[in-house]
DNA sequence: GAGTAAAATGACAGCGTTGTCATTATTATG
DNA sequence: CATAATAATGACAACGCTGTCATTTTACTC
């Protein structure tokens, strides 16, 4: 059997109340008493039931992980980041899988938050960019952290940025610093936000290097393999082709690389082709992948722990804790689709 | 506020113990008083407070599920599955990503089940294989329902069942009935059993039809794109090159289809590829590719009702409560890749 | 050193469920 | 039809913790 908070307060001999202050911070209590219970907990390896504090307290310790994503590997990489985060603090996870585009989206999480009782809510895109679902979880007092595409916050409240724009920027650049002067860009849903910040660095590079843009060489699609596949063709059919693409995440990467190939259109000696988020199947394409590498799992860690700590200071009262946002910039990967 | 199980007691006019017995499917209730309760948990839309199961119980309602496992669409597919098994019953769910390969992996599981108290664990290919991990499980009294390939259950614990061998002898079938002759097959890890399986079921099926299987024509690899491209161009160098090919899944059968085309092979003109696995990417490649479908997600929740049945059977003291394993063959999906 | 404010600590009632055991309704038996 | 056996239901005390509020201890003032 396991020690309880009763049997470590008898062996510091003070209340369980004053245990429980130890174990939950909440600093008014005396350093010598402090020490005298801390040891206890040490020897007797105490660990407090999670259940009981959960049932007892106003919140429960967990965190709630919604989304919708069509990407994989993304979700999970996200999912061990926050995951790991939980478990070094004592926080479980719930996972909800939800569909952004339906209608009833907001009742739906309100009602998951209320009936789960969670403490706060972990949003990544598209979720976390839309502004309907975020003012009902402000309405509604539910606590929340975003993941997000921007290079500053939107607001000052609690969210943790992957700078897109830059990342695309540099990986233009790149691009830009082979020699390439007609340099196409294949743009997934718009919805995203990581889509228009790409696009905004993509324009931004060319810029800098006095090009202006092609409007022909900008194509909408979608964040598929089929995209790449059709983009690609109506790209090569252009009386000018390109002979760069960066195509807005690596799976239309993929599909322009085997679109290319079917025109009998060499990678890299007659097109260069970058990507974006360092998929694992990135590495396995012929020629592999030039992209860039968001470090998901690490993002989700800081959002994570991001949340906890402006859960923890709002408990205590401390009003006006605020936490600046942090900013990721995905890191460029030279991979021999761009080689010269 | 949410329902409890008092308030739903007050509507059914039955006592807190007797909704107790229902939520907890302890079949000593009367059909009418069921009906009664049932109708008040909708009406209320209830749902057990799982701290307070957790505390008043003896068991955690927690289940865990661990996996191993490179394909991400494949994990998020079971976990979908899972969750929503768990939510219909009131279980959660805590997920363990590991290295299946560490020399530490039995000791890591063990104290992960102590330490969140975890009602059982679904495992699946490759955990779901491992002798060793199985047997540590059953020396610690640890309940567990595994995923694997196979077309009997190789003992009596719980286990749901995928049947590869069938599929793919289905599959083989139909590339014999499009009058192929020389079919190549490409191998995944050899220690995923859905490997040796699927290999089977292909041995089998040209048994069936009369045929000696070539061994040049039967490559070992890794379920991944690159061992689809290096083996399409090993097949293709043959003097005598195969005219279909079925890979072990679809990631193996884009490669080699990249492969292919990258050495100017019409497919399916010149050579017919089937994959395995119907993932995401299979109606994405050109042509899209033949493959078998796996209800992954409907797995999942079959493993995790047969998991939580046995709990409640055990906590019942219901001894030899044996729960038949379910087998679910992959389904035929004949697309592009191999029509004549 | 008395009086007061502030800090530290404690007593005790829940939180929502399950387990135990007592009670009541139903069925089977002679 | 009475009685025993069994099935169905209920009353109530835990489970381990936190919140509230009362009480005690400490620090500070004049």
């Amino acid at each position: 059997m396991s020690a309880t908070i009763k049997s470590v307060a008898e062996y510091a001999g003070v209340s369980i109340k004053t245990v429980s202050r130890v174990i939950n911070n909440e600093g008014t209590v005396k350093p010598d008493t402090l020490a005298k219970v801390q040891q206890a907990i040490d020897a007797l390896d105490y660990r407090p039931n999670k259940a009981a504090r959960d049932l007892a307290g106003r919140d429960n310790y967990v965190l709630g992980y919604v989304y919708d994503n069509p990407n994989a590997y993304y979700i999970l990489a996200m999912q061990n980041g926050i995951l790991k985060e939980c478990r070094s603090n004592g926080y479980e996870l719930l996972i909800h899988p939800c569909d952004a585009t339906n209608p009833d989206i907001i009742d739906e999480l309100v009602n998951m938050v209320n009936s789960a009782r969670l403490a706060g809510l972990i949003l990544s895109p598209p979720l976390s960019e839309m502004p309907d679902v975020l003012q009902a979880m402000d309405d509604k007092g539910i606590q929340y952290v975003r993941v997000l595409s921007g290079d500053k916050a939107p607001d000052n409240k609690p969210c943790v940025l992957v700078d897109d724009y830059q990342a695309a920027r540099q990986i233009t650049g790149h691009l830009l610093d082979q020699g390439h002067q007609r340099i196409a860009f294949i743009a997934g849903e718009k919805q995203h936000h990581s889509t228009t910040e790409r696009q905004r660095g993509f324009y931004q590079a060319l810029a800098d290097h006095g090009i202006q843009a092609d409007p022909e060489l900008v194509i909408d699609g979608t964040y598929s393999f089929g995209t790449g596949v059709q983009s690609i063709q109506q790209l090569l059919a252009l009386p000018e082709p390109p002979t760069a693409l960066f195509a807005c995440n690596d799976e239309i990467a993929a599909g322009a690389l085997f679109g290319a190939r079917m025109q009998g259109v060499d990678v890299p000696e007659a097109l260069a082709i970058a990507g974006f988020e360092n998929s694992p199947f990135s590495t396995q394409t012929f020629p592999p992948l030039t992209t860039a590498s968001q470090p998901t799992a690490q993002i989700a860690q800081r959002a994570t722990s991001s949340l906890i700590r402006s859960l923890q200071a709002r408990k205590r009262k401390a009003e006006n804790h605020t936490i600046p946002a942090d900013i990721f910039v995905p890191e460029l990967i030279v991979r021999e689709s761009t080689s010269r």
